[in-house]
DNA sequence: ATATTCCGCGTTTTTACGTCA
DNA sequence: TTTGACGTAAAAACGCGGAAT
């Protein structure tokens, strides 16, 4: 198993390339490899090119009883990888001519640069919703929490009003807002003078609504 | 209209690693 | 303490469909 690991990249691989014809003698990587004018390639018949030092050893993965070879996974090595995501953080996509320089660097095949591209853009977006889904989260609890102030403020506001012999209560003068509208003063309620103050905390900014801040 | 290429997306497969008996 | 089975996360690779050329 060590020997396995300290070996991975001198994996068999196989390759679809579009625009080759299957050959009959070269087997499929698995039951659902390969597509339909597809020929499998071996993507570990790197160049010459100084790629030999990684690959200590050959491992013969040719199809036993001519069944179908077992799909072999390369493992990228930490100096790949490294120069992968250094690559990407200047060009989340690469052009042709750049995906053929960055796999002649890497000593991978062009297709091998590009499906990990690919996956690096997946795994980009995905972590990307799972930070968007987190600030949703916080901020429906805000929206929660404020709610249940209003909620009780509107309670406490009823019982006032009931223990009042006219039914008026009078507004706190700390309460009194200018409406910037109607240039009118008019009340805010506690929890909502609150809650203005800490929108300011919410994850996302909330525009301002100018219909609703008059009732004049 | 057809072929080719590229990319996004969903899925499959392999690998590495942790846990547990 | 070691070992092998098992589960699982991460990532490489695959296949397909759509858009662009």
């Amino acid at each position: 198993m060590d020997n396995f690991r300290n070996n991975y990249s001198c994996l068999q691989l196989t390759i679809a390339m579009p625009g080759f014809s299957s050959s009959p003698s070269v087997p499929s990587s698995g039951e659902s490899g390969g597509g339909g004018a597809m020929k499998e390639l071996d993507i570990n018949q790197v160049p010459s090119s100084g790629a030999e030092e990684e690959c200590m050893e050959e491992e013969d993965e040719s199809p036993i009883n001519g069944g179908p070879a077992p799909r072999k996974k390369l493992r990228l090595t930490k100096e790949q990888s490294r120069l992968l995501e250094e690559s990407f953080r200047h060009n989340q996509t690469l052009n042709p001519k750049q995906k053929e320089i960055l796999a002649e660097q890497l000593h991978l095949k062009p297709r091998q640069v590009e499906v990990w591209f690919q996956n690096r853009r997946a795994r980009s977006k995905l972590k990307q919703t799972e930070m968007e889904c987190e600030y949703l989260k916080r901020w429906f609890a805000s929206l929660k929490e404020q709610n249940r102030k209003l909620q009780k403020e509107v309670e406490e506001l009823r019982a006032m009003k009931v223990g009042q012999p006219n039914g008026r209560v009078p507004p706190p003068a700390s309460n009194l807002t200018m409406c910037p509208r109607c240039q009118r003063v008019t009340t805010t309620t506690t929890a909502a003078a609150a809650t203005a103050t800490t929108n300011t905390n919410m994850p996302f900014h909330q525009p301002r609504q100018p219909s609703t801040a008059c009732y004049n």
